[in-house]
DNA sequence: CAATCCACGTTGTACTATACAACTACTTCA
DNA sequence: TGAAGTAGTTGTATAGTACAACGTGGATTG
C-alpha cells in the first residue's frame, strides 16, 4: 500500500460516512424540506424558474421523481407553475413567496450549522477544502 | 461576504451535491450491495463480528433498520448470525465467506472508481483531502 | 396537411431505506 | 424473585426513487 492509497482509502471512507448520514441530518435539522426539496427549490431559486425536465436533468433524477416532488411542493405552497405561452406541454417552475422564505431559512440554518462545524478552521485551509471539493465533484461529474 | 463565507458556502454546496449523488451512484455501480449494506457488511468485516445494536449505534440507524438489513444479507448468504453463548439476546454478526468475497469485489470496485476520480491529483493534495475529509467528519459527529 | 415522431409531464406500480412503537425473550440487580 | 433494562423482531407508515405506460401537445416530413 502506497501513501497514495491510503489517501484514497480514507477519501473513500469518508466521503462514504458523510454521504450515509447527510440525508437524515439534514432531515432532523429541517424537517419542513428534505435535502432533494431543499436542492430543487434552490435550484429553482437560483434559475429564476426552470422546467421539471431542466431539474430532472441536472440532478439525475428520473422525470417521474421530479414531478411528485415539485407537486409536494406545489402542495405545501413553496412552488407554482406557470405554462410556457409558447409551448403549452411546458410548465415553468417558480418558488412562491413562501418557498422563497422557507428557503432563505433553511439555507441559513444550513449555512450557520456549517460555520459551526468550521468555525476552527483557518481561511486557508476552507479555501484549499473547497477548492478540493469542487475538483472532486466535477471529475465525478465528468466519470460518472 | 468574507471570503471565509465564500469558502464556507461553496464547502456546503459541494457537499450536498455529493451527498445528493452517493447512493444513487453507488446503486448503479454496485446493484448487488447498496450503500447501506455495504458499510454494514465492512464494519462487520473490520470489526471481525459485531452486534447489530453496535451497529445502530455506530451508523446512527435505528435497531429495526440494521435487523431488516441484517435479514437482508442473511437471506443473500452474505451474513450469518452467531448466538452468544453467554447471552442469548446477543446474535454476533459475521460476514460469510461469500459475504466476504462480494465485499471484497465491491471494495476493490470503489477503491477503483476512487483512483480514476482522483487519477491526477498529487500526492499533497490527495493527502490534504484526506485530512480535511477527517476533520470535517469528525467534526459533524461532534456536532451533531 | 396528415401521419408520424418526439418532448413534457403524470400516474400506476414496485422497491428500498428508514423511523417509531409494540412486542418477545432474555439478563441483571435490588 | 420481581422490576427494570437490553437485544432483537415485527407491524405500520413515510419518503424517495425508478421504470413503464400513458396523454397531450409540438415538430417534421412525405
Amino acid at each position: 500500500m502506497t501513501d497514495r492509497d491510503d489517501s484514497v482509502e480514507t477519501i473513500q471512507q469518508e466521503m462514504t460516512a458523510f454521504a450515509r448520514r447527510a440525508r437524515a441530518t439534514a432531515a432532523r435539522m429541517h424537517p419542513e424540506l428534505s435535502l432533494v426539496s431543499y436542492t430543487l427549490l434552490a435550484h429553482l431559486d437560483d434559475q429564476q424558474g426552470c422546467r421539471a425536465t431542466d431539474l430532472a436533468a441536472h440532478y439525475l433524477l428520473d422525470k417521474s421523481t421530479v414531478s411528485r416532488q415539485i407537486a409536494a411542493l406545489e402542495k405545501l405552497g413553496f412552488v407554482e407553475r406557470r405554462v410556457d405561452p409558447d409551448d403549452h406541454r411546458v410548465q415553468v417552475l417558480h418558488p412562491t413567496e413562501e418557498g422563497a422564505q422557507v428557503l432563505a431559512n433553511v439555507t441559513a440554518s444550513r449555512r450557520q450549522a456549517f460555520h459551526e462545524r468550521l468555525a476552527d478552521w483557518d481561511e486557508a485551509d476552507l479555501d484549499r477544502f473547497a477548492a478540493y471539493l469542487v475538483r472532486y465533484n466535477a471529475a465525478q461529474e465528468r466519470l460518472g
